[in-house]
DNA sequence: TAGACACATGCCGATATCGGAATATGATGA
DNA sequence: TCATCATATTCCGATATCGGCATGTGTCTA
């Protein structure tokens, strides 16, 4: 059995640090195969095999240029994690319930003016 | 090789299903083994590893009263996750920036009054 | 002290993962 | 058309994971 499949799991894809830096590389806008295979070090197919997990989850997109292939990060999948976390993060929660209230008390106070 | 070791990584740790059912099952407050093993309906020897694998990374603590042990939440691990996501979740940092324009332009029209 | 309870650990088999090496596919250009 | 470049896929071995089952450890209670 083991664990859930790498490609159906968002959790799962993400949890490879090689995927994640391929990720962190495409942060700034689509790049082919080869610039990150040189920018990362990591072996080609190595790459592409990453990639092709990342596309399954739908955390990259690809776009064919010639004989080259773009791929562009989809951050979208994410939003699941995203909202797992927030139940634990309390510090955050902490941050945006303050300033929820800082936010009512200047209304009030602009109301009250 | 395979991937980085689960005990090490809380990437990984938050990678299975079961054990992000156990954390939430600890959001509530301390719980002892038992109550887990009764919530989630799984058998005792898995929610004993499992529960190991999260207080390796830290994502769980352990405290004895006599033969049972009440474990419980620490969510301090997750923070370098939700740092990570943060770059990617696009909606809600533009959520924030515009909070923070809104509480600044607030600010500035207490100001001028 | 013996037995019951709560939990941890060890061993095992089935399966998945990851990386490397070699090779296939597909577009381009001479 | 043939060679070359860019990428994908396949095959493989080493290793890790996960769950089940049996058993160990420690604590309470009769």
């Amino acid at each position: 059995m083991a664990r859930a499949a790498t490609t159906s799991d968002v959790f799962n894809a993400v949890a490879d640090v090689h995927r994640r830096e391929i990720l962190d590389a495409l942060i700034t806008g689509e790049k082919p195969v080869g610039a990150i295979v040189n920018d990362l070090s990591m072996s080609q197919p190595q790459v592409s095999k990453h990639l092709r997990v990342l596309s399954e989850v739908g955390l990259v997109s690809c776009r064919a240029e010639g004989r080259r292939r773009l791929y562009r990060l989809e951050p979208a999948p994410l939003q699941p994690m995203h909202a797992w976390l927030a139940r634990y993060e309390q510090t955050w929660n902490d941050r945006l319930d303050r300033m929820d209230d800082y936010v009512q008390e200047l209304q009030r106070r602009e109301q009250a003016r």
